[in-house]
Order: structure tokens, then sequence, then C-alpha cells
DNA sequence: AGACTCGTTGACTGACGAGTCAATCTGACT
DNA sequence: AGTCAGATTGACTCGTCAGTCAACGAGTCT
């Protein structure tokens, strides 16, 4: 299974994947056929039986591929000791924004075609996206712990409203419902976490309400 | 079309629609067929062909009809001038929580389906979405307008929020990753309220932690 | 009774598209 | 030059299923 690439060959296999990122982005995984995929990678429509079982395998592997990297970042991003929780959840929160902004096509069928769709095919897909919830918990929990996080609201809890609010975000700019730019994905990154973690009303004591 | 449904006799749209949301929610919509719905129904094939023009107007048909009623339900609990604003936002996530669990089916297929089906066709369910982040932020509008919330956070987003937080709540208990009782359900009305409008961090004057 | 309307039936069709496979190509190694 | 393994090709197969349609049934009106 392509163990050994051949130097100066082009990676096909990465070919067919990246094209199934912009065809089931443009088309959606059930409106596209395996040939769209195939011609978009500029490959002949057997190849992509050569290197793949099905066409859902291919959004598996893009899945699975993905969304490890995230785990792997959030659970780094746990690990600095020196961030307090709040900048650690704007950490996550930043790199889940800045994985849309640099590929808004695989995040989109990642959200559309298979987060919401994680009964149709096997449980791995809902077992990693609980691995994510638990991550974010760990986060929460140790903030619980020292004292910094309400002790009434539970950690995962907390997690799945965070994620939550995230990947609505990520709907909005998806589905066109909010304007797609820079400047919103790093306003959104500090109004997400602020949103969460300092709430919508207005603190009792600090806090002044900005004007304008 | 149906416009007098004799007397006495079963209405076989309304049979059709509540078998579709039986087999959607079960077998997802791109994997079930249209005799699927029809078996359910203890009706003909041909008969959904008289009622419905295509497997698709199925689903808009049960998103519009329930959407409606949310959106319905979200306006009239605005209208409540005696209710404060963190209680109106309590009362939505009443109501989107009641009714997935007084149908968890119908709610799974919107949440499911639809959201995946708003890129594919018609602009329209987007335009429903689109009011409900509305309806919502109408209410945080009148939050921030009398120092209630924050400013720094403008209406739609915090909706945005909001609602994101809720449905993640709704697919957590669809994707059995949460436990769906009575008591979670109701537990959980409070919690995504305390958690959005007061956030998740301990406010720096009152709420002492409670122990346990 | 006869004619008309509308609900209902389910066998049939036609298109579509996932997956197969035998043939061909390419480069590496002897 | 000859052999071999793996990459690449695309025409073909074959099941599936959305949507059609001609016929039938059950009320209603005259």
């Amino acid at each position: 299974m392509a163990a050994t690439p051949r130097q100066g060959a082009v990676d096909k296999r990465r070919l067919i994947l990246d094209a199934a990122i912009v065809v089931f982005a443009r088309q959606g995984f059930h409106h596209c056929r395996v040939s769209d995929v195939a011609d978009e990678a500029g490959v002949a429509y057997g190849l992509v039986y050569h290197y793949f079982d099905s066409k859902e395998e291919i959004l598996n592997e893009l899945f699975l591929e993905r969304w490890q990297i995230m785990l792997d970042a959030i659970a780094e991003i746990d690990r600095r000791e020196q961030l307090a929780p709040r900048e650690k959840l704007y950490q996550v929160a930043g790199f889940i924004i800045d994985s849309y902004r640099h590929e808004p096509d695989l995040m989109k069928v990642i959200i559309v075609e298979v987060t919401r769709a994680a009964n149709s095919f096997g449980r791995l897909h809902l077992e990693k996206i609980r691995e994510a919830y638990g991550r974010i918990a760990e986060i929460v929990e140790a903030a619980r712990r020292d004292g910094t996080f309400k002790q009434d609201i539970s950690a995962e809890f907390a997690a799945l409203c965070f994620y939550g609010a995230i990947e609505q975000l990520l709907s909005g700019w998806i589905f066109d419902l909010l304007p797609a730019t820079e400047e919103e994905f790093e306003r959104a990154k500090g109004l997400v976490v602020e949103a969460i973690c300092g709430g919508l009303e207005v603190s009792p004591t600090g806090t002044p309400a900005v004007s304008g």
C-alpha cells in the first residue's frame, strides 16, 4: 500500500485525499460521485480503489487524521503549567478556529459530514469525539480544583458548552451566516472564551460596561 | 392535495410524516429507502408520492413544521415582560430541551439530517436557522440595553454561543454521550443557562463554591 | 345504476453510481 | 535485454432505489 513512494513521484494517495476534501466540501459526501474525486485529483477512477476500500474510508481517513492532530494539540496545551485555565481554553479555541482559517474545506467536511452524522458509521468516531470532550474537561476540572471555576457545573458539562459554542461559530462561517474575515477569526477567539468563562451577564462588581 | 380529509379516515399524510420521523431517525435520511417509510406507515409505496414530490420534501416538511413552532415559542417567551433576561433564556433552553424530551426522533432528524443538508438544498433552511439566532439575539439585546448583559459581546455572538451549547447538549443525548434521563433534562436546563449567563468562572465577589 | 372524483395500490422502469478487473505502464534490479 | 512488482487505467457490471403510471376501490352526486 504505497509503502515506498518513489522519490519525485507525487503521492497519489495524498492527492486523492486532498481532492476529496474539495469535492466533499463543495458537493457534500452523499451528493458527489467517486469519479468526481478522481477527476478533481486528476487520477483514474480505479486508482481511488487502489488506495481506499470505499468512499466512506476516505471520509474516515480525513476525519481521523485531522481529529488526532486536534486531540494532540489540546493535550499539549493542557500540559503548559504556566497557563491559567482561561488562557488554556483560549489556546484551544484559537487552535480550532485557526484550523478552520487554514483549512476551511476540511473543517467543513469534518463538521458537516462526520460530527453530525456520527451515528451512521462506526462507533469509532463517537469515541474520538468523546475524547475531545474529555480533554477539554480535564482543563476545566483542573480549574475547578484550584477554585477558578465553579463547582456546581461539572467539567464534562462545561466542556460540552465550550465545544458547542465553538462548533456553532464554525457553522456560522461555513454557512455564511457570519462574516469570515481575518479580524473576525481573531475577535471570535477572545469573545467565545469571554462568553463561556466570564458569562454574558455583567459581574456584580467589576468589569464596567464599555460604551460604544 | 388532501384538502378535505374525510371524517373518520386516518390522515395518511400525517401517518407518512410520522413514519418518516421514525425511519429517518433510525436509519438516517440517506441510508433509508422511501419504501421503508411507506412500510413503517403501513401504506403503499406510491402513496408517499401522492402526498410528497420527493423524499427530500418530506424532510423539508418535518423541519419547517417543527422549526416554526420553535420560532413562535421563542417569540412568545420574549414577549413576557415580567421575565428577567436569564429567565427568558431559561425558558428557551427549556423549550428546546423539552422538545427533545417529547420528540427525540424528530429533533434528532432535524439536528442530524437538516443541518447537513443545509448546504445542498435551498437557502430556505439557512434563513430559518438564522431567524432562530435572531430571535435569541433579541432577548440578549434587550438585556444589553438594560445593563444586565455585557456590552462587549454582541447579541448575535451571544445567541450563537447559547444555541451552540444547547445543540451540543442535544447531540450528547442523541449520540448517547450523555445520560438521557428526566432528571438530566431538568438539570441541564438550569446548568446551560448558568454556564452561559453566569460563566464558568467563579465571580470575583459572591457565589461561594459549594462543596461536594 | 352510472358517472365522476380522489385516495390508494404496487409492479415496473430507468438512471445512476459504487465497486471490479483485466490490461497496460513504469521504473528498478539483475 | 529480460523479469518482476507495484502503480495506473477506464470500460464494464450489477444492485439499488427514486420516481412513474395504469389500474383499482370507495365514497358522492344525479
